[in-house]
RNA sequence: GGCGACGUGGCCAAGUGGCUAAGGCGAAGGUCUGCAAAACCUUUAUUCAUCGGUUCGAAUCCGAUCGUCGCCUCCA
């Protein structure tokens, strides 16, 4: 397997620590507001690197942490004067209804600042043990004069960071380029009691503090946006490796950024659109092929219209599951023998897979496979059941297990329920009425049953339905 | 100013040195059907922003030009 790592910039051989197990940090949300659609790419495409890892027979830990304090929440509270906790458990809250929406598989933890106050007050007692922090009035800074490796991660040297004008200057701080690891806090904002007074931890503190806690001092991929790269990741390195004295991650995954109207998606810039209003629209389905027919790294133009467009190609994919569904569990057990070559299409979707997460291949392999497996059950009529039921495994295994975008399993349980067989009655009667010529009593039947959202499909075989 | 990404058919998007340049949407034709809808099948880039260069051979490597975007401040 190979992945693109951000701090070689190069595709690497896939080498855990500790086989089988593997290690996974991701970069979480701030809980002060929905999250939008292009947040959902990030937490979508680390879900399927996580499924793929699974599918390659890895036992993941995935941890992705919850920063349930910070300034954006402080501001919130104050705008609605609540309390800001009940900021964060609220969009928590709505968080977790929406990722379960998404599709998108728990987490094994969902740590949160608030409860690893410990934890991030002893790594910076350690810093500042080390004189890799300093007290300036009771704010913590780190001092990254003291870090050789930083700027490694983003390609950037501190002299150039200090020509450039946008460098905060704060004039608590020796360096501009130093941040914050402990913030003192000012009268009615929440706190925290330290050894430096009370206060709150600084953003990036919480990811180290919680990544070796849960994952260890070294874990194996850690992801996150493309923006998290400067200054977040970087100031992560140097607070861990300056900490713990061993390296941090191996393996830095970034995803790219979902643009609209030719500008990146953001809060800040107000051109976003929330999850949950475009899941009032669109399937959790049609959202994961979007995402997935572009490569998790680059960027990816967002409009109504291209999900519109997935939502149609995943019609591909749902009508040929209804195809097979409809003849494994009544197909004949004594057909003709299958010699179709499942291996061949299941190896291009895991070639695809294990080059870097190339999802717009795997999903290639994956409408390949459909148009070869609908010729050749049209070539061969009378198939035996065989067939079908390996088809569905396929489906089960790449578009379901890994991608999250169909599912046979759940597909399958329907079409044994009650609705199914009185479904299909009525389209026994519509035959008998076919039968005798008499179309206006069919198409009564197909009418009101389409009012219904069920419509009615005839062919050579007889007549199937679908439900919308 | 520093660093980085990108420019492939009507739209979206893989491919990064050599078989016929994946796949989806759209469009056109066909099969099926009492009609219809759907489904399925077939077709749809001698060409990869432009101009040079390297090479037996380039969308793929090098250089220049034009254009787009991102990071350097909170941001997935």
């Amino acid at each position: 397997m190979l992945v693109y790592n951000t701090l070689t910039r190069k595709k690497e051989e896939f080498k855990p620590i500790n086989p089988p197990n593997v290690t996974m940090y991701v970069c979480g949300p701030t809980v002060y507001d929905y999250f939008h659609i292009g947040n959902a790419r990030s937490f979508i495409m680390a879900d399927i690197i996580r499924r793929h890892l699974i599918f390659k027979e890895y036992n993941v830990t995935f941890v992705m942490n919850l920063t349930d304090i910070d300034d954006k929440i402080i501001n919130k509270s104050i705008e609605e004067k609540i309390d800001s906790s009940k900021v964060s458990q609220k969009y928590v809250a709505s968080f977790f209804e929406d990722i379960e929406k998404l599709k998108i598989k728990k987490a094994d933890v969902y740590p949160k600042a608030t409860e690893h106050m410990d934890e991030i007050i002893s790594l910076i007692k350690n810093l500042e043990e080390k004189k890799l922090a300093y007290n300036s009035d009771g704010n913590l800074f780190f001092r990254v004069k003291e870090f050789k490796n930083y700027g490694l991660l983003s390609g950037k040297n501190t002299d150039d960071l200090e020509l450039g004008s946008r460098v905060e200057v704060n004039e608590q701080k020796e360096n501009p380029l130093d941040f914050s690891l402990w913030k003192k806090a000012k009268a009615g904002e929440p706190y925290w009691d330290s050894p430096w007074g009370k206060g709150r931890p600084g953003w990036h503190t919480e990811c180290s503090a919680m990544s070796v806690k849960h994952l260890g001092k070294t874990i194996d991929i850690h992801a996150g946006g493309n923006d998290l790269i400067f200054p977040h990741h970087e100031n992560e390195i140097a607070q861990s490796e300056g900490c713990f004295e061993s390296k941090f991650v191996n393996y830095w995954m970034h995803f790219g950024f979902l643009n609209f109207q030719d500008e990146k998606m953001s809060k800040s810039l107000g051109n976003f659109f929330t999850a949950r209003d475009i899941l009032k629209k669109y399937s959790a389905e049609a959202i994961r092929l979007f995402f997935c027919q572009t490569h998790y790294s680059g960027p990816l133009a967002f409009s109504e219209e291209l999900i519109a467009s997935s939502e149609k190609g995943l019609e591909k994919i749902s009508n040929f599951v209804e195809f097979i569904n409809s003849k494994s569990s009544y197909g004949e057990s004594e057909g003709v023998e299958c010699s179709f070559d499942f291996d061949f299409f299941l190896s291009r979707f895991v070639t695809a897979m294990d080059d870097d997460f190339n999802t717009p291949q795997a999903v290639a392999a994956i409408f390949n496979f459909i148009k070869s497996a609908n010729k050749y059950a049209v070539e061969n009529p009378k198939l035996n059941s065989d067939f079908f039921v390996k088809a569905g495994e396929f489906i089960q295994k790449t578009a379901g297990d890994v991608l999250g975008i169909a599912d046979f399993k759940q597909t399958n349980k329907i079409d044994q329920t009650l609705s199914h067989d009185l479904v299909n009655l009525l389209i026994e009667i519509r035959q008998k009425a076919k039968v005798e010529k008499n179309y206006s009593l069919a198409d009564e039947i197909r009418d009101k049953l389409n009012s219904f959202g069920i419509s009615l499909k005839d062919s050579k075989e007889g007549t199937t339905f679908k439900i919308s």
